[in-house]
DNA sequence: GTATAAAGTTACCGATCGGTAACGCTCAAG
DNA sequence: CTTGAGCGTTACCGATCGGTAACTTTATAC
């Protein structure tokens, strides 16, 4: 009985400590399965530990659940920020890149749709330590659509952005109930962006003519 | 000691059985606050009644679950029949009285997304008796909107459809994270309907140039 | 008035929930 | 070698969950 764990669980980071373990199994249980599905108890044994251990690293389930979400957010903003670098100085491009790796990202078959989405759906009570960081993440995707939007010199960026924020909103929200990921609706969104974008980048109208006349 | 009840809950129907209440007023509990976070206890009493009657109406919560959105979807293609039937033969006009009347109710402040949306989110079970639900009232309402982009003569019906869901359902998607109803990000999603609808319809070209023109 | 169905009432079941107490082991730093 | 942090283990708590048994009361129909 000299070793108990042979290690059971999935790729995990050499000398990761108990705490990271319990965190990423979290993560992963909540998404799948969803928050309130997912019970303490589940998380310590399917990360390898017990209750206790995980009441030594967390105050509570749901100051957990908050700590899932603000990863959560950072990981996304680190996607954005890598999504959009390469094209630096051309806000319509990264509008398009951020569709096009959002619809390649939404479509594995992992995926089900947005965390921060869902963790609004379930946790509806404004006291919970999760929903400010919920709305606060939500207001800054749109600040910062509506910003590309006006960067890319649309005559009204505000609706643009907000538009283009439907589609990204949409295409998680759908993910759940279209499992075909090569069919789904989804896969629509970075033509439905396009379609936008032409429609409210004034320089952008003649090339949306020659393109469907192309076709 | 003769009357127990001085009519404790809302506006009820007269004449009102048990089970009509206990529905009523489970639709509206797990609307507000969530599937998994309303009890039959919860939904019993404040019914008006309690849980033994709650369980000679319905065989389970998850029964009563999946009645509800079948309710659900019942009422919406009511309400999506009643929005269109006054634009009949006019497809684009159908598509945009659709968006107006849901922009309408999912401003007002009592509106939490959309019920089956947040049901998908709650039921990850696929053994759920409302899976199968969710999934097939999805799938009409894509349907739907893919066979009006055909019939009001869009080039690729099928991509227009799909965009135009992916923006009703993120209008419902972000409901709950943007509270302030007159400024919301699906305040716009009429206006994102329109350029998509001037952009896929042929004959909407000179139109939306011309609209545009004006502004 | 009586039969019958609908609904209220109390008490209970096993399971699970989030959360805690107390103890023992291991291993690395000093 | 000692100390202490980190972690495993077992047992437990009160609350709530979905669901049931058995009995009583009320209202309706004939």
């Amino acid at each position: 009985m000299s070793q108990h764990k042979p290690p059971p669980h999935d790729a995990a980071p050499a000398g990761e400590r108990v705490r990271d373990r319990i965190f990423r199994t979290a993560r992963e249980l909540f998404y799948r399965q969803g928050i309130r599905a997912v019970g303490v108890d589940a998380i310590a044994s399917e990360a390898g530990t017990n209750k206790m251990s995980f009441y030594r690293s967390f105050a509570s389930k749901d100051e957990l659940v908050a700590e899932c979400l603000r990863a959560q957010e950072d990981e996304y903003w680190l996607w954005w920020n890598t999504v959009t670098a390469p094209h630096a100085g051309d806000p319509r491009a990264q509008i398009e890149a951020l569709f096009a790796a959002n619809a390649e990202r939404s479509r594995r078959i992992e995926s089900c749709g947005c965390a921060i989405n869902n963790a609004a759906v379930e946790l509806r009570d404004e006291m919970h330590p999760g929903h400010i960081i919920i709305l606060e993440h939500k207001a800054e995707v749109r600040r910062r659509l509506r910003a590309l939007a006006a960067a890319a010199g649309a005559e009204d960026a505000d609706t643009l952005g907000d538009a283009l924020m439907l589609l990204l909103e949409g295409s998680a929200a759908t993910r759940l109930t279209f499992d075909d990921c090569d069919s789904a609706p989804l896969c629509k969104a970075s033509a439905g962006a396009r379609a936008l974008l032409d429609a409210y980048l004034p320089a952008a109208g003649e090339r949306a003519a020659k393109r469907r006349g192309a076709a």
